[in-house]
DNA sequence: TCTCATTGCAACTTTGAGTCGCGATACAGT
DNA sequence: ACTGTATCGCGACTCAAAGTTGCAATGAGA
């Protein structure tokens, strides 16, 4: 009967503002980076009023936490071509995909780019990388099975050796970033995995 | 004669005044961040009127900036124990205990946690890091030299390979950083350089 | 000592974060 | 179609920090 119920719902027209306010703070992260990021701005690029994003999230750091959020749910192709070489090269080459790509650029700018020290977009970026790590394991798993690996590789360290230079030349040295980046962190990675430098219990 | 000097001892008691606000503006990066770093507080840290800041350098990027170049100079020391596993494995740990320690804190803090996306501060760390691997080259060299790595190895390449890991653990796992994680570099780069895959001639 | 550059000081403008109250409106259930 | 309520637009507000300006005070060098 549900005489009075609670919250039936309660989305009113807020769906679309939510959506358009994503877009514009995702937009606005492109054009001008975290830090030159205005509130005002998103709200006016999404056709909204300033206040109406206060009503919704809690400050900037919030509204563009939850924009990230919504991003991160990207799908990434796992290869399984049966060679762990083509494998790893492909994984790094849709990492560097991304990374290039207008919507990795959101990402990127929010994540390094003036948020870094906000604990909200660290934690954020932390979960998303965790997530990416997981659904990539198969394919170190898939090799080990194959012996083309250690038995005792250990599938996140990994990944991580793997998305190390590529994510060093984009912040750290500012080198430019192709193909080319993503194959040489393969050879990288395959020969230290070989080397049996990649097991469990490695810090 | 020089009827009249244009600037015979322009610094007048600015000397002082410019050590103070450097060390200020350090300061206030490793205890606020980039982000939060206000130049009133900088100036109030210095025993400055925030004016005085304003006459000498044009904003608050460039006192970053300024107080950066100033800090890059930081010595690193090379190793040289005749073995290229200790000797890389004594680099990255330098590296490490760098960016654990207070003054390796302030580097960081402004070139990644808010001044990423500055022009300014990007070259800055542009700069530094192509000044470190300059300085660290011989280590490769030596080893190359040795024998104990390939004829071909290139060493900016190697020296990228062994401050990835590092790095990226740094800005985006966010994981803590030990001897462990320097030890663990080292492995994986000397795996792949022995495997001949940090070569001249590759991206 | 005398002088001039440098500094201190206070008041000012601008910009963006974040808040508040009120009136307008779109959607839900009937 | 009608009505009630939650949501939204709007403007005005506070607050903090960036950056500027004119003037008075002072310290260092000739």
């Amino acid at each position: 009967m549900n005489s009075v119920p609670p919250r039936p719902a309660p989305v009113g027209r807020g769906k679309k503002v939510s959506v358009a306010v994503h877009a514009a703070t995702l937009a606005e992260l492109v054009e001008r980076g975290y830090a030159a990021l205005t509130v005002d701005g998103v709200a006016q690029r999404a056709g909204v009023h300033k206040t109406t994003v206060y009503r919704r999230w809690k400050d900037k750091e919030s509204l563009v936490v939850d924009a990230l959020s919504d991003q991160s749910a990207m799908d990434v192709p796992i290869p399984d071509t049966g060679s762990v070489e083509t494998d790893l090269r492909e994984l790094a080459r849709s990492l560097v995909r991304m990374m290039t790509g207008p919507t990795g650029g959101a990402l990127l700018a929010a994540m390094f780019s003036g948020g870094a020290d906000v604990p909200g977009i660290a934690q954020a970026r932390r979960q998303i990388f965790d997530d990416r790590f997981r659904r990539a394991e198969p394919v170190v798993v898939r090799a080990v099975e194959r012996g083309q690996l250690p038995a005792d590789t250990d599938p996140p360290q990994l990944l991580k050796a793997l998305a190390a230079p590529v994510y060093f030349r984009l912040l750290v040295t500012g080198e430019p970033i192709d193909e080319g980046t993503a194959d040489h962190a393969a050879e990288i990675t395959l020969a230290a995995a070989r080397a049996g430098v990649l097991g469990e219990g490695r810090s």
